[in-house]
DNA sequence: TCTATATTGAGGTACGCACCTCAAATCAAG
DNA sequence: CTTGATTTGAGGTGCGTACCTCAATATAGA
């Protein structure tokens, strides 16, 4: 005698053709978007929708669908701690959507050679992969092969990597220019010398994002702190030799450097070197990312703050917005935005 | 003559009690836990889930199930510019949700009378509710009232109000000492004279949350910037008169203030009546959480820095702990971490 | 009016699992 | 070995929707 249902009944795909006063295969026909439908027939069903108010079971059309859904994040080869957290967040978040018929895989790419990208994503079949997260410097071949992949049915979203102006892509990351705007106000506040030089280092000046957080980064400078000055950016390009040569370079050529900006994504190469020359603790540092050799830095003082963007939230957002791209759910737009996070010793 | 399902065809409950040499009916009582199995038949089917790595279909579940989720938010009636953020959230939150056959209410109870809140949470039918988020100050009465709630079998969490070292109630919110302390880091940091007073104001310090901020704020303090000065807690009790009143006392008293740190979560009344006394740009001031008016006074230089908790984050993330505690799926206790934000003019 | 086409309805199957019943098999204790 | 209790199996139903087929009806054009 208990009762064996839910309380509210919610009205079902049957309540709705009752109410809409059409066949369960109208409303079929409505719900899905099939062809042969009179505008009257789906004016009738959304009314009805609205009156009653209807919600999809999300768990009965997943089933009854039965898709399986593969998303791919193609990540370049290149890359130190920070690549390894995501690519531990990429894991955690397969795990997790294992029982929603959703698999995730990873693929790398040597990101250095733009026409092995612009091949790989040419490969790709839009049948078997519902959806790509792409993280790649912006070149032209890559991005026609994006937009040829696009054309052919494939949805993909730009992650991390610099956003670019003009086209419909969706784009997880966060704002460089805020990112480097932030990390200026935050170095001019914490500055407490009455005038000093501002290190920038960089892997690489090729890549949208290092462009605009240092165009960011100058913009609050200049404006704001004008008895700092920032020096040209230092290119390591990832290499041990030559990161020591530019930055015990520029130590000598700047004796008054009270500052550091490490505008890159995976800070310990310049900094471990920087820190063999200068006692960090006596000057300003910032840089990007939480890593394990972030985090450790913050806490011994040789680094004063990290600018952050949450590589959990990066990729889960991610595979949000494929999947409201795939599967049509509608995507949380504000659930979504990436944030800039800042980092201390006292809030890791 | 296309293929008509998904392609790595996933194994199901059938495939399942194949593997493990029993029946479906010995796979449902071992994966529902239900009794009368013995523990052979529960390790065959245990090891066969490990071999042929079975996840359940959680659509399927959920449409055999059927259940309706209920979940409640209980708020002070109190609050201002952030509990309304808080309230949109949660709304929010259910219009996401309400497909996947959950439901979200608020109810709003007077906490300044503690045994109001106890009462109510007594008269909780734990059949109706298939879980609770809390936002009170920890009570004595409220206390013992959770705890019988949680005989009954029902499900709560404390929500964005200061944890208590005992229990295992979950909660979801910041580390108040860590963010009492990255408040003090900040101002530390920004503060430019040799020496100066700071003004710390709080709606009250009966609650938890307060507490630990100041504690966690003052340590940083003396620790780390001993020519600063932190004044005792002015408290407001949300009052205009009297928050006007204590305010310019203690201007008149302390002339060499410098800074100010509100610690509670509506910032509004007690910086609208210092920015009349004095020209808060002028002084370092820090606040907690973002609302319209703290994002205006950032932008405006009046505010330098707010401490947030991200109202959305807690709202989904109070939500998911109480789905993974009512519904047996398991929480993500990385995802579920509130950050500590640190917000200037350049991050919001 | 007749025809061709567009639209609608009726009815069925399948998705993977929960939950139920009843009978059969196994086990433990006397 | 008997008895009673415990454990297992077989089989069925239903959850809400997608998707399919075929026949029936409505509509438009000539």
């Amino acid at each position: 005698m208990r009762k064996r249902k839910k309380n509210p009944m919610r009205p079902t795909t049957k309540d709705l053709a009752e109410a809409a006063g059409v066949s369960l295969a109208t409303v079929d026909r409505v719900l899905n978007d099939r062809p042969n439908v009179s505008k009257k027939a789906r004016t009738r069903v959304h009314d009805a929708i609205d009156r009653i108010g209807f919600v999809r079971n999300f768990a009965a059309v997943s089933l009854a669908r039965g898709r399986q859904h593969r998303y791919r994040f193609v990540l370049p080869t290149a890359g130190d701690q920070y690549m390894n957290e995501i690519l531990v967040r990429i894991d955690q978040a397969a795990d997790a959507l294992r029982g929603d018929a959703v698999g995730i895989d990873v693929v790398r790419v040597d990101t250095s050679d733009p026409h092995l990208l612009a091949n790989y994503l040419a490969s790709i079949e839009t049948g078997e992969i519902s959806g790509l997260a792409v993280m790649t410097p912006e070149t032209p071949p890559v991005r026609d092969a994006i937009l040829r992949l696009q054309e052919r049915g494939g949805y993909v979203v730009e992650f991390l990597s610099g956003r670019k102006e003009n086209v419909d892509l969706d784009f997880v990351g966060i704002d460089n220019f805020a990112a480097g705007a932030t990390a200026a106000r935050l170095l001019g506040r914490f500055h407490q010398e009455s005038t000093g030089s501002i290190m920038v280092i960089s892997a690489t000046m090729h890549g949208l994002d290092s462009i605009q957080r240092r165009f960011g980064f100058d913009n609050v400078i200049n404006a704001n702190f004008p008895h700092l000055r920032c020096l040209p950016t230092l290119e390591t390009y990832n290499g041990l030799e030559r990161a020591k040569t530019i930055i015990e370079n520029q130590f000598r050529t700047y004796p008054d450097i009270t500052a550091i900006y490490c505008m890159s994504s995976e800070a310990r190469l310049p900094i471990e070197i920087a820190n063999n020359i200068r006692d960090l603790s006596d000057l300003n540092v910032i840089v990007h990312e939480r890593t394990p050799f972030t985090e450790n830095a913050l806490k011994a003082g040789s680094v004063d703050a990290v600018i952050g963007q949450n590589p959990g939230h990066a990729v889960r957002s991610a595979i949000r917005v494929l999947r409201a791209l795939s599967e049509g759910r509608d995507g949380q737009k504000e659930q979504d935005k990436i944030r800039i996070e800042i980092l201390l010793a006292e809030n890791l």
